[in-house]
DNA sequence: TAATCTTTGTGATTTAGTTCACAGACTTTG
DNA sequence: CAAAGTCTGTGAACTAAATCACAAAGATTA
């Protein structure tokens, strides 16, 4: 890598990258070319140059890059040769869903734990997980070495439950409640606002 | 309005400030500064502003912006007087999380129908919506006027879903599959990858 | 009503990120 | 093996967006 700032931007298509290279390296062809692999993720030639360019050389003039060894050059550069563990708070519709979907371990994403507040949840089993009480959570943090949480609670529950995360030593929040959160800027958080998604598509469809 | 072409970022936050503006304006606040209004949306005051002023001229020099008038103005600016009719293809896990949310219709958003492709699930009511057959989509969608696409399918079926729903005369399209979907450029696409929000996070873990 | 304070609206500046464009490396072809 | 073709890697140019900074408008104070 050399010394310039990569843009987040950068990353996230890495992992768009390296989903097709394990794709294509699985189904035994050999290399691709920049432009090729742009097709296929709906980016520019240029775009996939320049965000490989920011850790590397990798590829090859006159031929592109080698599958198998872009496959291993990105593994090592996201970090995909470990898993991380996650833990969902607030197991309702959302949090249900995030916790029956088997797809996170491939990508190397492991939810092993679930708190909720209400004590009818308590010990009901979503997926593989036993949700637990939330009063739990700074004990289960420590033991099972969660990194990530994801809050799926009500608004009105969010930002309590970002304290509790911070308090419990997390350092990485996936946010599905529409607010903003208040936290330390040592946390990082990342929103998924979905309403707010879909509205923002609906402006469009105003404004055509 | 005044002629620039406004950032898609600016509109995504314009819903942040009518949430808020809708809030201050319900708690009988009447009027908030952009720095305020900043402080509590984790934006600065200079955004804020600057946001406001690709549409016009909404505050008062000295106190600020009346909430409930920028409240107003908002809804005019980002079609709140209307509900936009939503189709939710993929009638599983996810897909039912969305289905029970009853939070879109705060937001002007009403989910009308549902598609799976597996007979088992045709017939079943999840929230209030009752499950299609996706052979229905096309019928559906044009009697009950859906503007707009949610794919919760698995990614394998993603880009053939897609097909149908432009075939179907949908032109906006939230997609939750971890696939890049290849539709005509008159179709707007917003992908919602929750896998690579996460795994995004897991490279600042391993990087900081 | 004058002086002071607050806050907007917006050009100018800065920062960030994408696209261009081409020299040079490697491949293929005849 | 030389000529033509392909494709990378990367500065330079461009584009987009955020931040700065301040004149002007209005509010407040005394
Ligand atoms: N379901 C959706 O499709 C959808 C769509 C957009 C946004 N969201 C947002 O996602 C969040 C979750 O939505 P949902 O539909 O799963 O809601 P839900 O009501 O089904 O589930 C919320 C869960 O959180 C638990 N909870 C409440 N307070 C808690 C606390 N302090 N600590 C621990 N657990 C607590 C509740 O007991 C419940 O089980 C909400 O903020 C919602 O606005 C959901
Ligand atoms: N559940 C999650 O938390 C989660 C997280 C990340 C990504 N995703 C993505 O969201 C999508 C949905 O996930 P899920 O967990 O709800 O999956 P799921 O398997 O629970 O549901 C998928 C549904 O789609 C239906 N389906 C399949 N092919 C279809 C077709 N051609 N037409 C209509 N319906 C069809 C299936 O019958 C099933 O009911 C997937 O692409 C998945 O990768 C889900």
């Amino acid at each position: 890598m050399n010394g310039k700032k990569v843009p987040e931007g950068t990353i996230s298509r890495l992992f768009i990258y390296y989903r097709e290279v394990s794709e294509l390296s699985s189904l035994k062809i050999k290399t691709i070319s920049s432009a090729e692999l742009g097709e296929r993720t709906n980016l520019s030639d240029a775009q996939v140059r320049k965000d490989l360019g920011y850790f590397g050389q990798f590829g090859v003039s006159g031929s592109g890059y080698d599958t198998s060894e872009l496959k291993k050059a990105l593994e090592k550069i996201l970090g995909k040769d470990r898993t991380w563990n996650v833990a969902v708070i607030g197991a309702g519709h959302l949090g249900a869903a995030l916790l029956s979907y088997p797809g996170f371990k491939n990508y190397g994403l492991e939810i092993v734990a679930a708190f909720d507040s209400d004590s009818k949840r308590i010990g009901k089993k979503l997926g593989e997980i036993e949700v637990q009480l939330i009063s739990d959570l700074s004990k289960t943090a420590k033991d099972k070495k969660i990194h990530i949480g994801i809050i799926t609670v009500p608004a009105a529950s969010a930002q309590e439950v970002a304290e509790k995360l911070v308090e419990a030593g997390i350092e990485y929040i996936l946010n599905f409640a529409p607010v903003s959160l208040d936290v330390p800027d040592s946390i990082k958080v990342k929103d998924v606002d979905l309403s707010r998604e879909l509205e923002t598509l609906t402006y469009f469809l105003v404004n055509k």
